[in-house]
RNA sequence: CGGGGAGUGGCGCAGCGGCAGCGCACCUGGUUUGGGACCAGGGGGUCGGGGGUUCAAAUCCCCCCUCCCCGACCA
């Protein structure tokens, strides 16, 4: 390809919107553009790249067997509300309405899926089975930024895997995530495969691959010492003694507390009115609501973030409302389960100290409320989300918080959608109807060149890992065009290299020097040739290695095998 | 959805009642070619949209739209 046919034109400065150093470096070299608030076009540059991430994809899932299929963009609302999708997930489902019916435009496709092959899958025979596609995927995000990191349109590799019973499901899951640490792998960035929540998709065992990165918007746990790494959403911590905190136990007692609706307000007001209180001895009380709509108080330290258990939703104001025993601000667990209320205890509460907490009336709060004496849990449970610094769970070591960006997740779904939908069932060998075990794998295809960009630049631009580089090499050409030695030297080399069926790019336009290097690394192609006047009277080219800066000094002779020796 | 900020040429910005500007990019000619050149000439804007105030509105007022940032559960 020849750089002045190219279509793409660099910026000497980011568009104002760009915040995130990915999406200023995308932009500004070329690869990507913006249509919309969270949609992005892909220019040349960018489909190349994300090809390769594509390629990538496809040789490790066919590697296991997967098989690619293409299913449908556009749902018909039908396989939504089988699921009850269409309300669960209402918020983040963009839908058409269009003469012909409704349609969802998928943000995800296990209905899409299941309704596809479900015919295929009809005996044991036939299973397992692992079908897989890439495809555009749709999000009412809340709020899309950071480019290509979050979107309401993007590029989603995702697979399915059916399977007769537990056992097998949990062997097929093995075999893809060993094919995405393939992935990743080469792809060449960080990346760590952390435990995490299910969410809204739904089912058990799960992973999600996250890549460290100063944008991240999501956090896991890391134990350097025995590399336990879990989602904030699912880690929990090891025991923790409360050997700091002395307070007697008094007799419980409430005390007037006006306008004291959380637990600094409450802790100023007792401080400042002669009351030992503290966070740390104060009990966060939070309403949740499970899925059958039942209500639970979760309590934790009041220095601590509640950590809501998978299945439990925070209340909104309806609930409150809809449940004259709750007081906003005023909330404690005295009396809670007389009124059909759950109680739940994170693990660190103490049955020894005298805690400060809601005394379920507005304006009041309880001192010295002492678990097992003044009131019981129903449940013991870790609660609270981790913090830096807090014991692993499974060794002597210390938890650090990782600031990452998610680029895979991988599901042991289980029966989730099995149960759900009709069509998700075989014969087994008994004769019996059985529905599938079900694992899924989505990687965010359109994100990864982001990722990568995050953690892959410098001053100058964009870095790629040669697997991802949108050609294998760049010839600069200096002077190219009124140079005569430089302009034979450079398509001698081009054309030697096209020869080899090297992916080579020819930086033929008639720029300054200083222009064209600026260009190759902000762009970032992992090989740069440099051809100069200078070079060229001695018969040399320079070879620039765009990730360790290194460069070699080559004959022009030599260097179409010498570049052939760093591509094998 | 709540709070904050911003919309002026492809990109970055200035102008804030009186002829719409600058840098980059683009076009023509010439000079230049190892780190974002130089000289000369040129094209491109219903100043986000609508309404209002005024002799006069990019500029003041009202409504709407779009974009960016922060938050959206701790009771």
């Amino acid at each position: 390809m020849l750089m002045s046919k190219l279509v793409v034109k660099t910026l000497r400065e980011a568009p104002a919107d760009a915040e995130a150093i990915s999406h200023q470096l995308l932009v500004r070299a070329g690869y990507i553009r913006r249509l919309a608030s969270g949609i992005y076009s892909f220019l040349p540059l960018g489909l190349r790249v994300l090809r390769k991430v594509e390629a990538i994809v496809r040789e490790e899932f066919d590697s296991v067997g997967a098989q690619e299929l293409f299913l449908p963009a556009l749902h018909p609302v039908e396989i939504w509300q089988e699921t009850n999708r269409i309300n669960t997930m209402d918020d983040v489902l963009m839908k058409v309405e269009v003469r012909g019916g409704d349609f969802v435009l998928g943000p995800t496709h296990e209905e899409a899926v299941i309704a596809t092959v479900s015919p295929d899958l009809s005996s044991y025979r036939d299973l397992p089975a692992t079908v897989y596609q890439i495809q555009t995927k749709f999000r009412a995000e809340a709020r899309p930024r950071f480019g290509l990191l979050r979107t309401r349109e993007f590029m989603m590799a995702d697979a399915y895997s059916f399977d007769v019973d537990k056992e097998a499901m949990r062997s097929t899951y093995k075999m893809l995530f060993d094919a995405y640490c393939a992935i990743f792998d080469r792809i060449g960035i960080e990346y760590f495969p952390v435990e995490a929540d299910a969410g809204s998709i739904g089912g058990d065992v799960n992973h999600e691959f996250m890549v460290p990165a100063a944008i991240g918007e999501d956090h896991f746990a890391y134990c350097k010492a025995c590399g336990y790494a879990a989602n904030i959403e699912a880690a929990t911590r090891g025991e923790r003694t409360v050997s700091t905190i002395t307070s007697p136990a008094k007799e419980m007692r409430k005390v007037a507390t006006p306008n004291s609706p959380t637990i600094k307000a409450v802790v100023d007001f007792l401080s400042g009115h002669g009351f030992v209180a503290s966070a740390e001895t104060s009990l966060k009380s939070m309403i949740v609501i499970d899925s059958q709509g039942a209500y639970h108080l979760l309590l934790v330290p009041g220095d601590r973030k509640v950590r809501i258990p998978s299945g439990m939703r925070a209340a909104e104001a309806s609930d409150f409302e809809a449940n004259p025993h709750l007081h906003l601000g005023y909330i404690g667990p005295i009396g809670m389960r007389e009124v059909g209320v759950t109680i739940w205890v994170d693990r660190s509460i103490s049955e020894e100290v005298g805690y400060c907490t809601g005394a379920n009336e507005v304006g009041y709060h309880l001192l010295d409320v002492v678990l097992g004496r003044d009131y019981i849990a129903d449940h013991v449970f870790d609660l609270v989300e981790v913090v830096d610094g807090d014991p692993c769970p499974r060794c002597d070591g210390d938890i650090a918080l990782v600031r990452s960006v998610e680029a895979g997740h991988t599901f042991q779904l289980g029966l989730t959608y099995s149960n759900k939908i009709k069509s998700a069932r075989f014969s087994s060998e008994d004769g019996s109807e059985a529905p599938y075990y079900m694992g899924c794998y989505g990687i965010g295809i359109s994100r990864i060149p982001a990722v990568v960009a995050e953690v892959s630049h410098d001053a100058n631009g964009l870095i790629w890992p040669l697997e991802l580089s949108p050609f294998e090499v760049v010839v600069v050409a200096l002077g190219y065009g009124s140079n005569d030695l430089v302009t034979e030297a450079a398509d001698r080399i081009y054309d030697s290299l096209i020869d080899e069926e090297v992916d080579a790019l020819l930086d033929d336009r008639n720029l300054a020097a200083g222009v064209k290097l600026k260009d190759a690394d902000l762009i970032g192609i992992t090989y740069q040739i440099v051809v100069g006047a200078r070079g060229v009277a001695d018969g040399n080219v320079e070879v620039k290695d765009r990730r360790t800066g290194e460069a070699s000094v080559v004959a022009i002779a030599e260097v179409t095998d010498f570049l052939l020796d760093l591509l094998a």
